[in-house]
DNA sequence: TTGTAAGCGTTATCAC
DNA sequence: GTGATAACGCTTACAA
């Protein structure tokens, strides 16, 4: 019961099966197989002309579905961002793009929006497209559901020999690439303890989000390290948005007098920053002002602002090295990465107090 | 020859298929598949329960690659972006993610990095994995053998069936999302007139972009309909970055005496501003200055920029739903997206000389 | 309403 | 060095 054996060589429009190469080059499947897919298996060099010839001339494209059918790898890789609008994940997306392309791999894209349901409904989805690795580029949330949920199919997907890579504080284990906010937040009050602050704020983004601790502990615990006096009115709360910064920056200026004011990510920093503008508090003279990540409009703000550069691309790039090595089961540690200081404007050197 | 018939209803940790599920549910992999599917064909309400409960336990996931093999319908669309950490494309992402998620279709984002090569492979890549639709989000080159290439690459696959979606000006065929660029910049020339100013000059991008052609298109056709006098020298090219931008306007400055100066994008214009503040010229008191585009960046440049916003999100939303329009085989028409002035700081209102 | 079996486009096993 | 042919996990005639 065949189809069209006699379509055979039809050099139309429609795309060509392997079928068709073999059957062009006159030689069976299973060569012509051999000759695509670059297999081991001898094959005579005047057979492989033959075949390369015939497939170059129908343009033919193995189809890769059937591929990983067989061979139990589809050479994708799912990524799970927070918000593909976000340079910040925009840049780590195109790092691990980067990454795998060479080695011919692809990649699905998924925004989860912060939203658990949606989060799972993605990962499910890219196991339903058998993904061979995911790449979680954002931290996990703190849902309890959520997080159960995640957990038990992860084990699932590792366990069938998929690879997870998380690029951030993330409950689930796997390939690391490691930037440690915890230090990197301690390093800038250190920063700022240098340049002569004691009376230091922090403004901290919301606290169901891992990140978002882990960042506070390292203020604290820079704070407490230097002997600085900081309660809890020292400290504000609100989402990461500018608009957050901004109210979050209110909350502070009603209730402490400080010299600095450091913020969990550039962005409540920037709205902190047009916030103190409107309120006619000058930046750095009356207040210094630092952000988190040296995202592309930290150098174009009101007051190009002095923060600390987290390498978003880089992350990337290394991410998709640890995913092709745990691909290939070689093992590989986890890599760290470290960020840098940018001073811009926005930080005043003053004179110690106390 | 079956191959682990006795594994049936293992309820381990590994993958289960189908007939994982049939076997459980004491069914065929016919009726399994016809419920799980959500076949038309009539399945009795009690037998329905019964494999819906045996993938309920076995945890199931309908293999999306295998059934992408026998219906031709992969439920994947690759999206193909200059650069996906540039903003402008990322909430054309999100917008088509958005738009295709509730269908569950899945998205491959490509970054051509406008290498002709690349975008080219990143197609065939996309052939390969057997999309159903194609977005191109970007414009397309203007290198002869690559449009050729890609020309009939793209003809082979609308054939075969595969939808194609431009959200730019591009040499292919397909629905289209309609941003009218040429006329997004007569209009800002238009405002700039109403705003008192006569002698304008324009900041252009490379010329091997057609966004570059038209928009600079725009450019002249508003001031030829308007009688401004504005020759060669008016205007300036560099590439589409806050340092060509720079480039642009030091030569401008070099060149002719102007009240106002339009950039071909924000990031061109934020380039400008820069070397204005760094020359020492106020704006918008000594130049006016005006961008398009409306990138995040744009409101917190040195000056908060007067542009035009381009609705990036629901360009990508509309181009979300024309290809689901075209998956199902309904026409439609092309979608036409307006954008609108934001006034911000940077462009200020004289008295019309001349 | 259910089941049997062919077939999607590959690769892999086994003969020759 | 080459070729049949059985998978991979699913859908879909066609039968029953």
């Amino acid at each position: 019961m065949t189809r069209d054996t006699d379509s055979a060589v039809k050099k139309g429009t429609e795309s060509h099966s392997l079928r068709h190469v073999a059957e062009l080059a006159g030689v069976s499947v299973a060569t012509a197989s051999r000759v695509m897919s670059g297999s081991s298996h001898p094959v005579s060099e005047q057979t492989r002309e033959k075949v390369l010839e015939a497939a170059n001339q129908l343009s033919f494209q193995p189809n890769r579905l059937a591929r990983a059918l067989v061979t139990a790898r589809s050479h994708t890789v799912g990524v799970l961002v927070h918000d593909i609008s976000d340079p910040y994940f925009g840049e780590i997306v195109k790092g691990l793009e980067d990454g795998i392309h060479a080695e011919d791999y692809r990649l699905f894209v998924a925004s989860s929006e912060r939203d658990p349901q949606k989060e799972l409904d993605y990962v499910r989805a890219f196991f339903a497209h058998q993904v061979d690795a995911i790449v979680f580029a954002a931290s996990s949330l703190t849902d309890a559901a959520y997080a159960e949920t995640l957990e038990a199919m992860a084990k699932r997907f590792t366990d069938g020999g998929g690879v997870i890579v998380v690029l951030s504080d993330h409950l689930l284990r796997g390939a690391k690439v490691w930037f440690d906010n915890k230090r990197a937040v301690s390093e800038m009050v250190r920063y700022l303890h240098r340049r002569g602050h004691r009376r230091i704020g922090y403004l901290t983004g919301p606290s169901d989000l891992e990140v978002s601790l882990v960042r506070l502990a390292g203020f604290t615990a820079a704070a407490e390290e230097l002997g600085l006096d900081v309660g809890p009115e020292n400290i504000a709360n609100g989402h990461f948005t500018a608009v957050g910064g901004g109210e979050a920056m209110g909350e502070l200026l009603d209730r402490v007098d400080l010299t600095a004011v450091l913020a969990a990510n550039d962005l409540m920093a920037i709205g902190a920053l047009r916030r103190l503008h409107s309120a006619g508090i000058g930046v750095p003279d009356e207040l210094s002002v630092a952000g988190l990540d040296d995202i592309p409009i930290a150098e174009y703000g009101p007051v190009p602002l002095t923060t600390m550069r987290v390498p978003t691309y880089q992350i990337g790039l290394e991410g998709a090295s640890l995913l092709l090595k745990a691909l290939r089961k070689e093992d590989a540690d986890d890599v760290h990465v470290t960020g840098e200081i940018v001073e811009r404007d926005s930080v005043a050197t003053i004179e110690p107090e106390q």
